[in-house]
DNA sequence: CATGAATGAGGCTTCATTCAT
DNA sequence: CATGAATGAAGCCTCATTCAT
């Protein structure tokens, strides 16, 4: 971000700038969104978008830094007990619950994190953001079944992520079957897990 | 398409086009890639292309048309024998297998089928594939587990379907460890499905 | 003409082109009309109608010369009494009934002679033979009103052209009362040449 | 209008657009200029000329709205009197004078309102527009000859209507002799109005 | 000769971004 | 600082016309 806003109004005009974009990114995809079209559903003249963002990836950025704060947040939160300890089931709900209401509270999220042709820089951060993620599954993976190589383990991690993606994708599309959809989830992960 | 081409000539250059397209659907994503761009990389003028193809949407669906004949084919070979009399680990092999390979051979198929923001009349003619897909997919879940409830079945095609479809992306990304995710996949199906 | 048609099936060719080109000039007006529409029109290819016409004026200038050919046959027709002798009443008659009806009949005749924006050479050819028919009306008014000086008389020819081409736009326009405006026409003819 | 301009640098350059279009849809026709020329002839980006207005009919439409205005003006100063009191020469000096002033001060406006293949929207606009002027001079002539029938006149006024405009495109064509022309066609009217 | 194929030139329009008041 | 105005670069597409089989 060019100049970061300090007074309240600029605060709100980033914000409104921002939701706009969301909103935006959401329905129309990242590259057919204009700057334009984000300031004018901001009701913000195009030159102050400008003032506050680089440019158009600029706000791609901040949309997905505020995304990842909230990440981040789940991520404390779901860790803050000892999630080895807990049942698999119990587990599994924890694990993907959460991240499944984040998924479809976040319009842009998943046109943003996949879709858009975003920079090198960018993609870097998400693939980081990715790797971290994966790290994570992981860990719980190992700890539920020690008997796992570490190497399998790891791929048994990337495909659960890969799955989740999926479930979010789906989710999107059948918003009416989104408990049943991710009870199957789990329960294919339970199964896969318990093998 | 605008014309048909009759002569060995043109048919050559409607090729060109086509695998210039896909190969920039492929990398740059197709809303990035301009009709100038495919004449450029087909060597041919912007306005030969417009000989054959109405607009860039044409190019893409006309793509389309090719990767669907072959997926045709690929079903039918799939189910030129009765599958649903298979072990369940051949089976999975038969399903699985064939797509990913004609999908690593298919640089802009996810791309196209996937990413792109294409008309309504070829959005419609993809959501018809995938409910094909996942119908057959229902069938074989149903023929294995007779005992499933039709309902459920029906959501576990889709999960599947989709599941297969996070393999794809997961395999692109790491075309170095596609065996291994394959593998891994089978193996989670197969649990889920003996579950 | 770039090559004159001597079999039959050429003549018909042409006269395909012409009648192609013709509806389509009414409809869509000269620079609307692609030569490639005309064509299609015609069912004949394009490259057929460059091997008769030099180019698209070509077309509208052999369409033209098809018009200037009846109405040649129609001055002949007009002018094979002796018109001066006629009372005033014939003489309108037969000097606009006629013309109403040959233009009637030539749907494109009015866009190629006003609003097509031809070469000057074409425009020149146009411009001659409005003088000749100016000339021709200049010959009436003097025989019927010898008292009207010369000069006047000319531009009362001028003026009663103009006023008989707004009569050709008005019928165009309300072809239902035809009748109406053209005996409307020929009485403020009458009034004026008797005052 | 895309953008209203409320600045003098802006206001400046939208006059300088429209009035190079009047200078080319004027000599060239509408169909024949094209944006480029007209923003290369008002010295202007074309980028800057697509802030302003939609389109090429956009820059028509806006053109039309000037003259329009004018016309009003106009209108409302010849029925500022009585007309229908005035005696009949006075009263076509003043019904036909200023207009025709006007036309030789609007070089577009014959094409605009003639020519020009404009759209649905605009070209209903002018028919309205057109309907008006004739519903006036069919008052103007029932004032004259209350003993004409109302039918007939107005007939008669829409002849008017064309027979004037058939003027304008011949003072056009002539502009020296408009003085003459002028009169002749008020004599005509005149006999036509007296018999 | 007939015709399928080819194309340079150019038209309309948009967009991310910067300038200047 | 806010913002109305400005714009180079580029995208999509068409058309009159010619080439070459």
């Amino acid at each position: 971000m060019r100049r970061i806003p300090k007074q309240k109004r600029s605060k709100q005009r980033v914000a409104a700038i921002l939701d706009a974009a969301e909103a935006l990114f959401a329905v129309e995809g990242y590259e057919q969104t204009t700057t334009n079209a984000i300031a004018a559903r901001a009701d913000v003249p195009i030159a102050s978008l400008y003032q506050y963002f680089e440019n158009k990836e600029g706000v791609a950025q901040a949309l997905i830094d505020r995304y990842v704060a909230r990440m981040v947040d789940l991520h404390e939160q779901t860790f803050a007990v000892d999630v080895t300890a807990l049942p698999l089931d119990t587990l599994l709900d924890q694990m993907i619950d959460p991240f499944v209401r984040f998924h479809l509270e976040s319009p842009a999220f998943g046109h943003l994190m996949l879709g858009a042709d975003l920079s090198n820089e960018l993609a870097e951060a998400t693939a980081r953001m990715d790797e971290a993620v994966i790290a994570q599954i992981n860990g719980l993976i190992t700890a539920q079944r020690p008997d796992i190589a570490p190497e399998r383990a790891l791929h048994m991690a990337r495909l659960a992520k890969a799955v989740v993606k999926a479930l979010f994708a789906l989710v999107e599309q059948h918003p009416d079957q989104a408990e049943v959809l991710v009870a199957e989830t789990k329960r294919m992960f339970r199964a896969y897990l318990e093998s």
